[in-house]
DNA sequence: ATGGTTGGTAGCCAA
C-alpha cells in the first residue's frame, strides 16, 4: 500500500496536475495540505472518477486538509482536539479496514509560524504542536498501525536544509520547534524518509523565490511519522522530486510511504 | 543583497 502527502498548494489551481499525477503514482491513500478551498468546492468529481473516497476539511481562502482513498472511509474525524477557539483546518483523519485490521491515516497541515516575533503566529505554532504531541499519545495507546502524514512546517536537523544559515531566525528551524517535533517523534514514532533514506540533500519543498528549485535550495518539511505498528510495516518511500518541474507547481512535492498492506 | 513568486481574494494576506 502507498501513502502520499502532498501540499498541494490550492487545490483548484491544481486540479491538473493533481490528476496527471494520480494516473502516474496511483497512490491508495492521498493526504493533501493547503487545499485552499470550502469543501464545496473541492473538485472531488474528476478524482472520484479515479476510484477514490474524498473526503475534506476545507475553509475560506487558506489553509484546508483532505484525504483521498481507494479504500472506503470507516470513520472521519475533522480538527485536531484542544482548542475550541481555533478555527484554522489543519487536521482531518481517517480510519480504514486492512486485512491485518483498522489502519489510521492523518492529513495535517502545522502552522507555518512566521514571523518569530509574533504571538500570534509563532506561539499559535507551538501551541498547536503542544496539542499534537497530547493527540499522539492518546492515539498511540490504541497500539494500531497509525500515519501522520502532513506538511510540518519543521525543518528536523540541518541536513535537511541546503542552506541551513538561511533558516536561522524562520519559524521552521527555531530551536523550540525542533525540540517539540522531537518530543512528539520520542512519543514512539518512526520518520519514514530518515529511516529509509541514507544520502543527504533529500527535500520536499522549494521557494517559488529567487531561483530556489533552479539553485536546489530546498528543504525537507513534509514527513510522515509511524507508529510502531505501522513502523513494522515499513518497506520503503519515495519523493516525487519531478513534480516540481511541471508547469504551474506547488512549492512542495509528493512524499510517499509503501507498507506491507494489501491494498 | 529584507529581495523574490504564487494562490485566493477583492482585506494584500499567507506562505
Amino acid at each position: 500500500m502507498k501513502i502520499v502527502t502532498w501540499n498541494i498548494n490550492g487545490v483548484k489551481a491544481r486540479i491538473g496536475n493533481l490528476v496527471h499525477w494520480l494516473r502516474e503514482a496511483e497512490p491508495d491513500i492521498v493526504c493533501l495540505q493547503e487545499i485552499k478551498s470550502v469543501d464545496e468546492q473541492f473538485p472531488r468529481a474528476e478524482i472520484e472518477a479515479l476510484g477514490y473516497a474524498v473526503e475534506t476539511h476545507g475553509q475560506k481562502g487558506f489553509n484546508g486538509v483532505a484525504i483521498l482513498s481507494r479504500l472506503p472511509f470507516d470513520e472521519v474525524n475533522r480538527g485536531l482536539p484542544g482548542d475550541d477557539a481555533d478555527e484554522h483546518a489543519r487536521f482531518i483523519e481517517g480510519v480504514f479496514s486492512t486485512p491485518g485490521g483498522a489502519l489510521r491515516v492523518v492529513s495535517l497541515y502545522l502552522p507555518n509560524g512566521n514571523p518569530i516575533t509574533e504571538e500570534r503566529k509563532f506561539g499559535y505554532k507551538l501551541a498547536w504542536m503542544a496539542r499534537l504531541e497530547a493527540w499522539a499519545k492518546a492515539r498511540l495507546e490504541l497500539e494500531e498501525p497509525l500515519v501522520l502524514a502532513g506538511d510540518y512546517n519543521v525543518i528536523p536537523e540541518a541536513i535537511d536544509a541546503r542552506n541551513p544559515e538561511q533558516w536561522v531566525n524562520d519559524a521552521l528551524f527555531q530551536p523550540v520547534t525542533r525540540q517539540a517535533y522531537r518530543r512528539l517523534l520520542n512519543l514512539g514514532f518512526t520518520e519514514a524518509v530518515r529511516n529509509t533514506t541514507e544520502e543527504p540533500g533529500v527535500y520536499t519543498f522549494w521557494d517559488y523565490q529567487a531561483g530556489a528549485w533552479q539553485k536546489n535550495n530546498g528543504i525537507r518539511i513534509d514527513h510522515l511519522l509511524l507508529s510502531p505498528e505501522a513502523a513494522n510495516l515499513l518497506r520503503a518511500t519515495s519523493v516525487d522530486k519531478h513534480v516540481r518541474a511541471w508547469e504551474k507547481p506547488s512549492d512542495h512535492v509528493p512524499v510517499a510511504v509503501h507498507l506491507d498492506v494489501a491494498a
